[in-house]
DNA sequence: TCATCTCCGTACGGTACCGTATGCGCTTGC
DNA sequence: GCAAGCGCATACGGTACCGTACGGAGATGA
């Protein structure tokens, strides 16, 4: 009488993918199932970018959605696994964003991490960035989300040295400019906030280049 | 597994510090009541490294402190009352601690600037660093403590690019290399979390004089 | 038509918390 | 010693939330 979606084990291998893969089509449900409980997961994304973790409740996820906790209780197991498919979701998401976006053409590799800092310090997404910080801010006691934090933080180091390498620096400039950048694109995230006036692109251009020292 | 070195008084390194509260004497009352609304003040701070702003609830505070409610609405006229205490508390803390941070002999500004960062990154005083991150997760979605950051950073900015100012460099380079330098610090404070093992000394001080050009 | 399964509403017990009202011991001034 | 007020305990009403139990409408298949 209940998990018919829900899923007790973390269970990379069921293929679950949590969302875009879609070609769930080996479920004996169709598509209905799956997509309500993509809905609880992207209000329960919102509220987290919004008012933090603790602002996810059962029942005001409920009102907001104009259901019942009856609904959520069928979906989910209870509120932390919600809170689990929403790190995994999270999680998914980086790794193929950053997969995709440090790839690019051999001699590019300097210009890609520009990009790559662009993106994320310009206000363009205030949502993604809003999203990771309460994540990170989660992290500081959560066990779960420091490991999906970690995980993510660990991927981007990699990739983004890779770069640094490709580009002819040494291992150690490699890793310490690398940590320059996302330390300097998370903390720009944090001090700006709800900022509206962007920063001037000079400086922003002037910062990107001592960064990547190019 | 507590922090030994969390405890109240003695010197929290750029931390809390500023007993300034005791010099209240100008109140009717004479010293006992500013000494326990001030410990209301530890706890409440304290919670918040530990669990952000949403953790800090006045009954469990009391049972913490072995007091009941009673005391805590003696001192306070409600719970935002105590949350703007300890953010009132906190600017000021940082107000004096950057003041006497950016204060040195002609000609040492550069050392005095990577001698900044070093009190920021360095390990040392995980707990000032947790205070920060919490209240810059609270002014997410606070205004008031928004404000206080804002107040905060904006001086942070001012001073570092007066050290940058006196080592000669131009306005915008001064400008661009403190937000730099300040973004840099928060963000790996939010990287590192609780991580034990400490940076490279070589990374640390190559990324030092990156940030520096110096 | 009827059984069944899916999905959600209703109802309930229990907990944690906020803020107020009020009483009680304890120190002061006098 | 006695009144006044300080500092806190006790007790209470009220709200918000979690998780469970159960029922019921609607689709589905035999």
């Amino acid at each position: 009488m209940r998990d018919p979606a829900d899923d007790p084990a973390p269970a990379p291998p069921s293929g679950d993918a949590s969302d875009h893969g879609a070609d769930a089509s080996c479920d004996a449900t169709p598509a209905r199932p799956q997509t309500d409980r993509e809905t609880w997961l992207r209000a329960a994304t919102q509220t987290i970018a919004d008012s933090g973790v603790d602002g996810v409740k059962v029942e005001t996820l409920a009102r907001q959605l104009g259901v019942t906790k009856g609904s959520f209780y069928w979906h989910f197991k209870d509120r932390r696994a919600l809170l689990d498919a929403v790190l995994e979701h999270w999680r998914q998401g980086r790794v193929d964003d950053i997969v995709q976006r440090t790839q690019c053409a051999p001699g590019d590799e300097i210009a890609q991490l520009h990009h790559v800092i662009d993106t994320y310090s310009l206000a363009r997404n205030r949502r993604g960035m809003r999203i990771e910080l309460a994540i990170r801010d989660w992290a500081r006691h959560d066990a779960a989300a420091r490991a999906v934090i970690d995980a993510v933080d660990t991927l981007r180091l990699e990739c983004a040295s890779a770069l640094f390498l490709a580009a002819g620096r040494s291992a150690d400039e490699a890793a310490s400019r690398s940590l320059l950048l996302y330390a300097y694109v998370f903390g720009l995230g944090m001090m700006d906030g709800d900022r509206e006036a962007p920063r001037p692109a000079a400086s922003r251009a002037y910062i990107s280049s001592l960064i990547t020292g190019g």
